[in-house]
DNA sequence: GTGGTCTAGACCACC
DNA sequence: GTGGTCTAGACCACT
């Protein structure tokens, strides 16, 4: 399930499309699993269908999802494409990580929730 | 040094908070180690003193800087517990962990990656 | 070979008359060639013969190919003139060349892969 | 000026992207040079204002535009990133000159067109 | 004034 | 039914 903060700054549709991302990579949403359509998400989330579409049509940029026409969207699977996205994820990985480190945490706790991790998805 | 993006929505304080914060966890400036003054740092990047002087506050406030009046600003050490904070860095730890996962990379991969980094601020 | 992409908004007879297209003007298909027959070709590709049929037409319509009536179906010679198609694609050399230049190639470089390209025809 | 063609199957906004693409490649707007309003392009093409947003929107992810917030839109300059772009270009590129040689063209004259096509960018 | 976001409601093509 | 596009009109933050 996605919340939203309808107060702040972050724009609705980057939240929804945050959250969306965020269920396909954790695999809580199977490649080929169909999404709710863009109608049926936007009354669950009391938000306007195109608001929805938005984050659909970024979610399809970035290669997360697909859409058969008339059918539905679909979640996609993983692939190693988009240097550029990669490039960035990193960032934000060595970021927290070197913060984390700085606090006192070791490497071996954080590779040790990096197992975690990939347990849970697989 | 600390790049910034004048074009694009994010303030010109944050990057500036956001690149010092970077250099002192990433232990390219020591503990205790000098910062630059406000006035010079200003003039170094050619912006509005202001600007620098939010930045220095919002670290001080996080932990990551000390003043001494009259003396100048400086590093602080690490070992701090700020645990919301801390709970923020593994979300977004966890977030780009996952995603870089879905993307093929393996766990061995960003494990390797966490000794290279905890061995450069050694 | 032709490669098909199911999802995306593109028809399929769209993409396989693009593919038979190109097949003939690289040379790939000399002229006069026999094209493998609309059954085989579907089954290859796994399509309806009837989107096969589709593409077969539009090509012969546009000149790229002739059908001998139980025979089969072969591939033209080049030196036609259709002037509207011919300006069409100078609109696109000019637009792909405009942008690239833009974005830092040179026209040495470009001029350089049109002779590569005329070669492998040759 | 740009020219839209309503009917057909091209999306408008599309349509706006495109032209207006195709004006900064070609230098017509040149490096910095302020953009019309999305307000004033919308009544100058007579279409609502929430086309041209996304026009600009498309743009600007791409590279060709930047925005400085509460000021207006600006032309970008040319760079070498995103190859993925840059691959497409050249397909197309390709594309277009096989299937002009096919047809009789020679690598001389096209090499001339895109000499005389530099010379009217510098 | 500028761009950015959101809502409401409509129409289209495709299945 | 599905996604995709467009219009109309509103409100926000920033300069």
């Amino acid at each position: 399930m996605i919340t939203l903060n309808h107060r702040g700054p972050r724009p609705i549709y980057e939240q929804v499309r945050d959250g969306l991302r965020h269920l396909i990579v954790t695999g809580a949403l199977l490649p080929d699993e169909k999404l709710p359509s863009v109608r049926t998400l936007a009354s669950t989330l009391a938000i306007n269908p195109n608001t929805i579409q938005r984050a659909y049509e970024a979610l399809e940029r970035e290669g997360y999802l697909y859409t058969l026409s008339g059918r539905g969207t679909f979640a996609a699977a993983g692939r190693r494409s988009d240097p550029q996205r990669q490039q960035e994820l990193l960032s934000q990985f060595d970021a927290a990580a070197a913060e984390l480190l700085f606090l006192g945490m070791t490497a071996e706790e954080l590779a040790a929730r990096l197992r975690t991790r990939k347990e849970e998805q697989a």
